[in-house]
DNA sequence: ATTCTTACTTACTAGTAGGTAAGCTGTCAA
DNA sequence: TTGACAGCTTACCTACTAGTAAGTAAGAAT
């Protein structure tokens, strides 16, 4: 295997995920077509169908981007953050980048469009929102554990909130251009785990 | 069959909106064709073009009768209903039985697909939510002079952190088919206001 | 020097999209 | 009895969809 010329193979690849995932994050999967794609990086449409066989395994490679690229950021919030209520807020914000750059996120946009995706695509989707949630409910339980964050009841209901929360906040701020309108409620969602003044004494909850 | 048969033409139009609607609110409006429709209900195309000139005057059309079947669901119950907080979970229950249908919110799913939306239709879209914030606001306000809810700041906020809210938990329920998952984030959101059982005490500020 | 591989292009397909023009048919009012 | 109108249909259009078959230029491997 060659490994010198690979690096325009690679590219080409991975500049069509970077249009057709703008695309799709703005458009939606359905309102986006190998059309859009080919113009925009100046190549054929049938150029697209040698990297991405069809428009299903697209969709596919650009979902498992994506989520490995937000699992990177859980990661690294992780890496950098010790205090739950301060990985909730660094949480939220990776949600506020996504709109402030017109976007919704991912799979928020493909959940709307759940029925009409191709079954490699509905499991991927899936599979995000799961892993997002396993992330929050480690991060609450932690938290709560610590005093830093309190809650009533098992914290994956608690994380199901969170992520169904901001996809919420981001699809009605969308239309409003407005993300402010996000972050506020952003804000509110999160205000519902702090326990104010909790830095001088753990406040259990129940 | 008797005469009544040429009441069709109204009747013809509302059948039109009735399958159009919940092709939209299970597939998206860009998923979502004329022959769909047509099929379903054993007209032609053109037919279709009859009663609603375009894709986008049909469209508006769907908001418009939509939204004023929720706003008389809205007024139905303030007819039907006193205390703030019933009124929350009578709003909630309406969102509870749109994903019952395995549907999404009808604005909901076009906010997703909204920079792919004709202008009248996006206005449409943005009338709809800020009617549901307007009620949404009329009764917590109300309520919290009542003394029924509680909450911090405006009222318009809270509004919209529950629209919101709500509109995230059916986006995120449906592909996991779970209208419990709804039904809990429903829970979660509005406990937040109530002051019955505050146990918690989810972050009263000042 | 030749074959193989990569990364395309050109040229095409069948199917579907929304939309239109013109004509047909049954009902009803004058 | 006429004719106006509502409510369609037939027949068609253009644009676009995803997808394919076959060919090609350039470099790497043998």
């Amino acid at each position: 295997m060659t490994g010198n010329q690979r690096a325009s193979s690679t590219d080409t690849a991975s500049r069509i995920l970077d249009v057709a995932e703008r695309i799709v994050q703005t458009r939606g999967f359905n309102a986006f077509s190998y059309a859009h794609v080919a113009s925009e990086l100046g190549v054929t449409n049938a150029s697209l169908h040698y990297h991405f066989h069809g428009k299903a395994e697209l969709g596919e490679a650009l979902i498992v981007r994506y989520a490995d690229r937000f699992l990177a950021a859980l990661a690294d919030i992780d890496a950098r953050l010790d205090d739950a209520a301060e990985k909730l807020n660094a949480y939220a914000a990776l949600y506020g980048d996504v709109l402030r750059d017109d976007r919704m996120c991912l799979c928020g946009i493909l959940a709307a469009e759940y029925p009409t995706l191709p079954d490699t695509m509905r499991n991927a989707v899936i599979g995000f929102f799961d892993e997002n949630e396993d992330w929050l409910e480690n991060v609450l339980e932690k938290g709560r554990r610590q005093g830093t964050v309190a809650f009533d009841g098992p914290a994956r209901e608690s994380a199901r909130l969170i992520v169904s929360g901001l996809e919420g906040a981001m699809l009605v701020a969308r239309p409003y251009r407005d993300v402010a309108r996000f972050d506020l409620a952003a804000r509110k969602i999160l205000s519902g785990f702090t326990t104010k003044v909790s830095r001088t004494g753990p406040a259990r909850s129940t």
